[in-house]
DNA sequence: CGCAAGTATTCAATTTTTTGAATATATTGA
DNA sequence: TCAATATATTCAAAAAATTGAATACTTGCG
């Protein structure tokens, strides 16, 4: 019940380290929408997609508003969005590796 | 041993989740270090550091050149500083929260 | 009030991640 | 070849995340 003061890079990776909330903060691109909105665009049972937005809730990611029974959900930082457009425009080469020659030069002990 | 042909968003994302994972990727900024730079600078043991570098690197963030006995790491994708230091810029907004008024509206049953 | 729709929370079992310890591998030089 | 330096990997115990199930809460309406 704290009140959540400074968020770290770590806490906020965290909440994006997952499949659902990418997905969940895909659809809000639009803005904002309510869980019963979410609920069949994405094939989620209704507690499930409480239980992962309140994390995204927890890092600030998103804002709720009340109409009535409904609470309608919106992305509060759009910068979150460069975020994810940048890590997906990151090149496949996670394998090569290069082993480039030895390169002789003055070694020293660390 | 397969060849990692596609990252995907959140195993990269889970990369970064981690306190030491983005110490070692700042201290990588002004270019390549080895294990043994690296250890000193940040106070990890030899192996912690390998450890964490190895899931750098499974995730194609960090490159190797050896030298000798040592292994310098790089960072080979310059576009991870950019979600570093967007994700940096956030603000700490996380609590507020501020429920609106209920705004009446024509509601449907979803 | 009592019910129904919409949403949130709690709990437990499973799975994954983390991290220290031990050990293995690679390279260089005597 | 042996020893020393540098790095990587393996393993197991602890901690944390995931997720389904059950349940609680909130709102509006009769």
């Amino acid at each position: 019940m704290s009140i959540p003061t400074q968020i770290s890079d770590t806490d906020l990776f965290r909440a994006l380290a997952h499949p659902a909330r990418l997905e969940i903060l895909d659809f809000l691109r639009d803005g904002e929408h309510c869980v019963c909105e979410i609920m069949p665009a994405l094939g989620y049972r209704q507690a499930y997609i409480s239980q992962q937005i309140s994390v995204l809730r927890e890092v600030g990611l998103v804002q709720e508003r009340r109409a009535g029974a409904r609470v309608y959900y919106r992305v509060c930082e759009p910068t979150i969005y460069v975020i994810l457009d940048s890590a997906r425009k990151l090149k496949p080469v996670a394998a090569p590796l290069s082993v480039n020659a030895p390169q002789k030069e003055t070694v020293l002990v660390c």
